[in-house]
DNA sequence: CGTAATGTGAAACGATCGTTTTTGTTAGCC
DNA sequence: GGCTAACAAAAACGATCGTTTCACATTACG
């Protein structure tokens, strides 16, 4: 009554190429079957739904995120060169070239008026998860200052992503230089409070 | 052979109301009709295929954003008020309570893979508005620096919008604390390179 | 080895959608 | 006031989509 976990893997890699490339709305349900080579029958056998692949591929693809992310940060030298790693994972997680024009997590978003319970939760879960772990971060650097400089970073990283849809020739280099104007901008108005 | 102007106001005021808020792709052409009041065969007299709709709200859209945003401009005191002026314009335009949930331009963008002709052209206008007018008014006050300031503003702007999808309590006032932030840093560069 | 779970393949379902067509009615205009 | 362009109402079209079903093949495993 359950799925295998090699078939699932399959299913999940061609949910996660096409409707994060193509579109959700855009993709129908035979295109990732087709692309998985796996039948309608055993997809539904797993999934109640269509939407319950997009969420359990969100949920999938956050994890993946986050490796990434950890990764970058593992790479940083300075607490400081910590906050800004956001950045090198963007740049990472986008050149793995899985096809994803900007966001999974936004983009669904944007395609349902009132999503399903399982994605408006991955979505929120992947919030979350930046503003929380961007805080984290940000506290030995700016201290009381963290949970605003979070903020501004999440709206940062978000216009980063949301700028892949107005062209294709966009990288992290803008993002990375408001982020760290702002950084120093909080360095200096936390010493100054001491 | 042709629409009548008032007919077309009110298929171009549905088609706003539903396409922006609910979507274009979960938005049926039946329920653009019905709240518009106006037949079939009249809409398709008047336009190609729906997706001509959608071009034509968009770009009737883009003039209403433009009329919102010189308003904003000439409240502006002060040449840096007037740069600062965009995100007076982006609330403004919120608050005419048309249901949008986050931006027209980015989500038509985002719902079509590869956009049609028509879509894919307003989308560029509303980028290329945006990058020319924030670089014309940041000209009088960063100098050289106009454009690669304008480019940031761009993506903050950009954010603010995006961060309407990651819910629903949130306003400008991050985007203009960043805003300030480096505007304070280039304006300091600036009179630096003299 | 045999059996039961898991898989394929293909067909069919009901529903929805964009678009066209037809017939007749309304509203603008000289 | 009458002619004509614009419109409503409704039905029908072909296509597409998510999902289910059924008969049969395959894989894992005690």
């Amino acid at each position: 009554m359950a799925i295998r976990a090699t078939t699932e893997t399959k299913l999940l890699d061609a949910a996660d190429a096409l409707f994060f490339s193509a579109g959700i709305g855009a993709t129908p349900i035979d295109a990732v079957l087709e692309k998985a080579g796996v039948s309608a029958a055993t997809l539904y056998r797993g999934y109640p739904s269509k939407e319950a692949l997009v969420a359990a591929a969100l949920e999938r693809r956050q994890l993946a995120w986050l490796d990434v992310w950890d990764a970058a940060i593992e790479r940083a030298a300075s607490p400081r060169d910590r906050v800004l790693a956001v950045f090198d994972a963007l740049e990472s997680f986008r050149l793995r070239a899985d096809g994803a024009r900007w966001c999974a997590f936004l983009g669904s978003a944007a395609e349902y008026a009132d999503p399903p319970e399982e994605i408006a939760r991955a979505v929120a879960r992947d919030t979350a998860a930046l503003r929380d772990r961007l805080r984290d971060l940000a506290e030995p650097l700016v201290g009381s200052r963290a949970a605003a400089l979070a903020e501004e970073l999440l709206l940062i990283v978000s216009g980063d992503l949301a700028m892949r849809l107005r062209g294709p020739d966009s990288d992290t280099t803008v993002a990375r230089a408001i982020a760290d104007t702002i950084l120093q901008a909080h360095e200096r108005a936390g010493t100054a409070d001491a």
